[in-house]
DNA sequence: ATCATAACCTACTTTACAAGTAGTATTTGG
DNA sequence: CCAAATACTACTTGTAAAGTAGGTTATGAT
């Protein structure tokens, strides 16, 4: 008897930022129709209700959404979802979209092994690569994931 | 006096990726020209000596470059520069080039907070985000990285 | 044959961060 | 003033990245 084990290891969004999205969504089909409550955003989404009030707390100081205080309260959009790009959310969270320090316009970091940028052509490729990400990341809005497919 | 720390943290290629590219970049120049050793390319390329070794023997398992052991061995390339796609060594050290596991081709897995994944929006627009990374990744090669700019 | 050299392989260490949990403070409507 | 909700801080647990350490095996040269 063989048993084998698969242990894959991906490099890829983060929960917290896959939780930022959906509850986002969640609040723009409420756009304009008064505000949503954490509990029920955990709830309608299967996201860890603690977890998900440090990401709306989170949202609220990038100023995605707004928050109304005491009993009755919750949270609600104050950008447009079609102004709301997956690009802003994952640099919110997970940071630079390109592949290396040295590719990244938000997080630009020099490469400590490299001699020299100028000529580097990995640096020239991965701009490349940079940009297939960024412009389709930057394409597909939260508004993307409220309308259906065909109606494109 | 304010004193302001910003720590950033971003999700990017592993440094195991990136080196295994400059190694493979170094083999690549000497294309059908012999052999070289670990400890060449790792002064060549600033990369810790016994990590490299790690990620030379994992190339090799994937059959991208081969070696020759004893006193004067080393390793070549095995495969065309032009055949070995950022794609393949990314995927090989880094695993998925999608941002979700629902929406991965090599790495595919159920997201647990999903309730209907046929009708999921974000299943569905995060596939166009993986084809604007997959194109660009696929079709820069380790040839990519020997050629000048203006030789595109 | 044996020695130096370089690949081959496994295990370990350290650090850091993701993904949450816990608990308290603050605001606000009734 | 109380209940309900957000606001905030701190802690926990597990796991992976990045590298280190040390030994084994193959091979060309002496």
């Amino acid at each position: 008897m063989i048993i084998q084990l698969f242990i894959i290891f991906t490099i890829m969004m983060s929960k917290k930022c896959k939780y930022a999205l959906k509850a986002l969504t969640r609040l723009a089909k409420n756009f304009n129709k008064g505000h949503l409550q954490t509990a029920d955003i955990a709830r309608l989404e299967n996201i860890p209700k603690k977890f998900l009030e440090q990401i709306l707390l989170e949202l609220k100081h990038a100023r995605m959404v707004g928050s109304k205080q005491g009993s009755g309260g919750g949270y609600f959009l104050i950008k447009n979802p079609k102004e709301i790009s997956v690009a802003d959310v994952y640099r919110l969270f997970d940071g630079a979209i390109a592949l290396l320090p040295c590719v990244s316009i938000n997080f630009y970091e020099r490469c400590e092994d490299c001699t020299d940028e100028k000529s580097c052509a990995m640096q020239r490729e991965f701009i490349k690569i940079r940009e297939g990400a960024r412009k389709m990341m930057s394409k597909v809005t939260i508004h993307s994931f409220i309308k259906d497919s065909d109606s494109q």
